[in-house]
DNA sequence: ATAGGGTTAG
């Protein structure tokens, strides 16, 4: 479950400064030490650093040369190598020469903190020299949209035009990345009126800051319509398109726009195929992933790492684990996202410890990071190893000073939850340092369904309604908690409480890919052209079910119906239809691959150990949590999900 | 003179 419930962590901005030379012009780190007099002086460093080889270049100033562009050419190879050390002895030097205030020399030393995570210094800087033009606003505004605080970027941009000047078509990309980092769709909005205003709307890079910036607000029409309205659009202005569509769960239009792109004569580049490859791994829709991978070889991305990375996992998520470690062993190098891609699609799929093995093999290749170890976490929690969980939840801190996020908690709570220590698990949420979200008390409710824990389930529903009003997925666990335990009365008082509130139950669909097509079917679903022949599959495969001693369990259905209406129910739940459809459809023998929106039901999955066993197929079940693989009728999720 | 848009793992 951890490995659903994700968001990215915030980055921390620099905050503290270093300029105090600036403020107290008594100050200065500029000395003789550091710039030691003509006669060479032996060095009492032990470690001769870039201070001392700065040094020597500013005393071999030519004579002939302006030491304005020297200067500038100094400064300019600190920004490359980021090195601020050097970067601040330069800048104190300049300061000392009356240089400082040189709008050219000041806005390269802006850039320079900016470029070396020291914006709080570059604007300390930018505060004490005249802003006259454009360009020194553009590179603070750039250094907050980077490092953040996010918010800077905009309310600096807005100080600018009240100073006069009019932003040009590097200003946008900047101040949009900001609105982007905080979804702020009204700032963002604003801001796309000033950039037709000043007639920069057309411009490839603002279109793509624009398309980027509505992408990640949710408005994936906006962002289409901007990038209708570029003519000559080039390869970065598709691929934002293209991750617009996967970013906002559109990944069949970013796969028909990839084509498009094609046709209108483009090559596919890096990112092209990196998203669209991770479009199709997000709809597991393995036909379409292979001829992506197909495409890309012909394009020659054989020996891309990224693009192979991206595959390894399209193939992890679309349940072939094997030809994802094939390829995975075949990277030149293995970088941190490449070992995680892996870690994780095998605890996606309850292989624990080639999981475990995997992250040993690469503690000593590449250094884990916080993924890592939600991935590896995620795997101890699937494969219910909870001695394991605790070492590594420890070492996390310990050995690699990753302080544990809300997603590793969650890991632990659900691993505590999977080992029936419900009282533990509730514990550790009280006792964390960090502040609980959905996902987390998710966990703990879908423990607490799973062991049938009525009280702590009241608890977590509780906090649920408070951090996700209207999702109605929580209600009805906790109502299937008290179908359970026989407490008909919780049962209805969720139901009454679903109406009070307008909610409804969330529409399960499930799909299946079968000849590059992808058929989806909801709950009760009569629409599909071959409906009959599925539902005439059903009712054979529920003859020979119920010889091998199948028994339906009604206990999922959340509606109070008489028991043969719940059955018919259950039958024709949307996992099963897409099942069916899949055993008519293709050759006997083919492995299935389902996809869900929601979780599969306690039935259904009882009903599909034995379809696999009846059938002789091995059946993929991809729901929101995890993987089952159904095989001769055996889920590989140990019936706990 | 100096700066720029898109992509992968949870």
């Amino acid at each position: 479950m951890p490995l659903r419930f994700v968001t990215k962590p915030k980055r921390t901005s620099a905050s503290s400064s270093s300029l105090s030379f600036l403020i107290n012009p008594t100050f200065t780190l500029f000395s003789y030490h550091s710039f030691p007099s003509p006669t060479p002086q032996r060095n009492t460093n032990p470690k001769p650093d870039q201070t001392l080889c700065l040094s020597s270049k500013l005393r071999a100033l030519p004579a002939q040369q302006s030491p304005s562009s020297y200067y500038v050419s100094l400064l300019q190879s600190c920004i490359a190598r980021k090195a601020i050390n050097p970067g601040k002895q330069l800048h104190a030097h300049l300061w000392h020469m009356g240089l400082g205030l040189d709008i050219v020399i000041a806005t390269r030393l802006v850039n320079l903190y900016c470029v070396c995570d020291s914006v709080t210094d570059a604007h300390i800087l930018f505060d004490r020299i005249p802003k006259g033009n454009v360009f020194l606003w553009n590179v603070l505004i750039r250094g907050y949209a980077w490092n953040g605080p996010y918010e800077a970027a905009i309310s600096l941009y807005y100080e600018m035009l009240d100073y006069g000047l009019v932003p040009d078509n590097f200003t946008f990309p900047f101040v949009l990345k900001a609105c982007s980092a905080l979804s702020a769709i009204a700032e963002g909005r604003k801001i796309h009126e000033h950039a037709i205003r000043t007639g920069w709307e057309k411009d490839v890079f603002v279109g793509a800051a624009l398309i980027d910036m509505y992408a990640k607000c949710g408005f994936v029409g906006s962002a289409r319509q901007i990038f209708e309205k570029i003519e000559v659009r080039d390869a970065v202005l598709w691929n934002s398109m293209l991750a617009a569509y996967s970013q906002n769960g559109c990944p069949d239009e970013s796969l028909a726009l990839c084509s498009e792109m094609a046709l209108a004569g483009l090559r596919p580049t890096e990112a092209t195929l990196v998203t669209v490859i991770s479009a199709s791994a997000d709809i597991a829709a393995l036909p379409q992933g292979m001829e992506l991978h197909g495409f890309s070889w012909r394009h020659g991305f054989e020996s891309n790492d990224r693009v192979k990375t991206a595959l390894v996992d399209m193939y992890a998520k679309c349940g072939s684990v094997l030809i994802a470690r094939n390829l995975f062993e075949r990277l030149k190098e293995k970088r941190v996202v490449s070992w995680n891609a892996m870690i994780t699609g095998y605890a996606m799929h309850g292989h624990a410890t080639e999981a475990l093995v995997l992250f040993e093999g690469m503690k000593e290749k590449a250094l884990p990071d916080h993924i890592t170890f939600v991935g590896v976490l995620a795997a101890c929690s699937h494969g219910g190893l909870l001695d394991e969980g605790w070492m590594f939840f420890e070492s996390m801190e310990r050995d690699y000073r990753i302080d544990p996020t809300v997603q590793h908690y969650t890991c632990m709570v659900d691993l505590l939850g999977h080992c029936g220590r419900l009282d533990e698990a509730y514990d550790l949420i009280m006792q964390m340092k960090v502040l609980p979200d959905s996902g987390m008390w998710g966990a703990l409710l879908n423990s607490c369904k799973i062991h049938g824990n009525v009280e702590l389930g009241e608890v977590a529903l509780e906090k649920l309604i408070e951090l996700e009003p209207n999702d109605s997925g929580n209600y009805v666990i906790l109502s299937n908690i008290y179908a359970q335990a026989g407490k008909w009365e919780g049962v209805a008082r969720m139901r009454k409480l679903m109406i009070d509130r307008g909610m409804k139950k969330s529409i399960a669909c499930s799909w299946i890919e079968v000849k590059n097509k992808v058929h989806a079917f909801l709950s009760g679903d009569n629409s599909h052209p071959d409906s009959d022949a599925i539902y005439a599959e059903l009712n054979r495969l529920g003859v020979r079910m119920k010889e091998a001693g199948y028994v339906p369990a009604t206990g999922s259905v959340f509606h109070d119906v008489e028991d043969d209406e719940k059955t018919t129910m259950v039958c024709s739940h949307s996992e099963r239809l897409a099942i069916a459809f899949g055993l008519i459809s293709t050759p006997p023998g083919t492995r299935i691959l389902i996809t869900k929106n929601l979780r599969v039901c306690e039935d259904c999955h009882d009903a599909i150990k034995f379809i696999s066993k009846i059938t002789e197929r091995e059946i993929t079940v991809r729901d929101i949590n995890l993987y089952h693989h159904f095989g001769d009728g055996i889920c590989s999720c140990g019936d706990y999900w």
